[in-house]
DNA sequence: GATTGGTTATACGGTGCCGTATAACCGGGA
DNA sequence: TCCCGGTTATACGGCACCGTATAACCAATC
């Protein structure tokens, strides 16, 4: 029998690539093809067509940034702090996640099924949050909020052009994850 | 002399339209003539090219989600609040500048061209904010923080599916709001 | 080393889109 | 009314991509 020579991994691998530097609409599969240094003649034997390959990547990317991660938090061996902290550098720094997360939420906004699979990642993540802030806040709707300020921040600061005059983007973003990360003085009852 | 039949304006209002609803790789010369009932031939006696046709595009969007909405809320009578809320309805509620706006930001991470325009308008936004909490908040490095985390809300919202179970999400966004854009009670000093 | 099965290259028809060319159209000025 | 210039429809060649068909290929097995 013949070996695989190119693997359906490398396929959607190729494709995740693609879709980070390029969105969806750059997923295409005589690109991808050449990308690998092959023809598109094998990519039809492993997937029925280019729908096949999306939701591939899809199942990939769902793995590799939900259920993997969680693996890897639970065994950490530190509070929850230190958790929320690894989670988001395993998913946000290096180049490989960020960038195909970042185009997921695009591609969610106009792909109901894509949406539902971001559904799951994100409420698995959130949990996470709500885990941590609970540690040190109380009230349980303060936690929901707060957690969501973060996420929102972890997210929405890449798709923010500002600029902030005389400090760095890392340095206001440390000082806003010191606000909503640490417990805020009693309020006075009003 | 024959008269405009669908003048430049129509061209650059449709494809926004298809901008907000599918990406920039939806602004297709073909597709929105047969959305406008009309075949391209005109279009290339407006414009150039495809290309042209974006950058008037981007111009159109700056004009009317910059310069016009400080137009406005210049002459807002209320208070430094009432300012930023204002501009944040016209911006982000109605069903129009809400989509374009989050096309845009995914345009902008590959285009230096539209990540050009979008920090200047991102820029005019934030500073509405800044001049806002500043009314309460004495310490800037906060109020940039607080700022930062109030805009990237505003956006990152549109680009997470996490769900808050028991609540709504305008309902966690207001507290998170009040959290924000409230003076939080004194820190005993440490 | 011949067989065999999946893997691959190549060629093909079809489609959607770009930008050009050309001729028909149409309303205001002579 | 007749021209005239800009506006438009239509047709065209080109390109990138999809999915199919077919034959060459190649590694494992006999």
């Amino acid at each position: 029998m013949g070996a695989l020579r190119t693997p359906r991994e490398k396929w959607v691998e190729e494709g995740l690539r693609a879709l980070a530097s390029g969105g969806v609409d750059a997923v295409r599969v005589e690109v991808l093809a050449k990308s690998l240094g092959v023809s598109k003649g094998g990519f039809y034997g492993h997937f029925a067509d280019r729908d096949e390959l999306l939701t591939e990547m899809l199942d990939a990317w769902e793995r590799e940034s939900l259920d993997d991660v969680v693996a890897r938090v639970e065994q950490e061996s530190g509070d929850m702090m230190a958790k929320v902290r690894l989670a988001g550098q395993l998913t946000f720094s290096g180049d490989r996640l960020l960038p195909i997360d970042l185009a997921m939420r695009d591609w969610a906004r106009r792909d109901q099924a894509v949406a539902e699979r971001l559904r799951r990642v994100d409420n698995g993540r959130m949990q996470l949050l709500r885990d941590a802030i609970s540690t040190f806040c109380p009230d349980p709707d303060e936690v929901e909020a707060r957690s969501l300020l973060a996420f929102c921040m972890a997210i929405g600061s890449h798709f923010l052009a500002a600029d902030h005059p005389g400090r760095s983007r890392v340095q206001v973003m440390t000082r806003a994850s010191e606000l909503l990360l640490t417990r805020s003085p009693d309020k006075p009852d009003q």
